[in-house]
DNA sequence: AACACATATGAATTACACTTCATATGAATT
DNA sequence: AATTCATATGAAGTGTAATTCATATGTGTT
């Protein structure tokens, strides 16, 4: 498998506002706005990381009258979390600091 | 679990360099000249990128006279890495170019 | 203890993705 | 077709992590 491949999934997700979307979505699908209102973040900033994580088919989008509604594949970045979530409390005291 | 936590993972792990050492250790535990010269990057480079991949537990190491030995630690890298094999071939024609 | 080999570290620069904000597009309603 | 609501897009500016390079530290050998 091509290394790019990786990267380009990984960059993709490290971002605090994307992952922020992510879980919001983990619950029920949602437009543009009602993310932009629960996360208090600008519409146009939420649009952007929608837009790169569709990108990766980590969301998905349909139309609704003048809606987007987006919602996760939650195929792959359901147990992604899981995984980080099982490591972090194995190998870190279950919360990750960073260390740079 | 804290969203941080995440970001702190993806974070650590979007970048090519240290995937490329993820792989490149997958096969077996090496050192850090090895690494740099199989992977033809210069060692500062790489003891850098190992710091940080062992900070959050991706890697551990163990002293062998005056080389240190780096190892992966496979139980969340490697199952993370098929989901993304997987989830590239379902939803990305198995390559991701990225899209930004 | 001096030396050589192996690796780590610090700090300045560079590179790249995120943010910002103005504006464009698109869909429905009147 | 004009207006409004909803979302997307472009491009300049910003921020943060990677790179770079010089140097420090650590380990074994003579």
């Amino acid at each position: 498998m091509n290394s790019n491949t990786y990267h380009v999934f990984f960059t993709n997700l490290a971002n605090p506002l994307k992952i922020n979307i992510i879980l919001n979505l983990r619950e029920k699908e949602k437009n543009v706005s009602d993310i932009s209102n629960e996360l208090r973040v600008e519409q146009s900033k939420v649009s952007h990381a929608l837009s790169s994580l569709k990108c990766c088919n980590i969301v998905e989008v349909k139309q609704k009258g003048k809606q987007r509604i987006y919602f996760l594949n939650k195929k792959t970045i359901v147990p992604m979390l899981n995984l980080i979530d099982k490591h972090a409390s194995t190998f870190c005291g279950s919360k990750c600091r960073g260390c740079r």
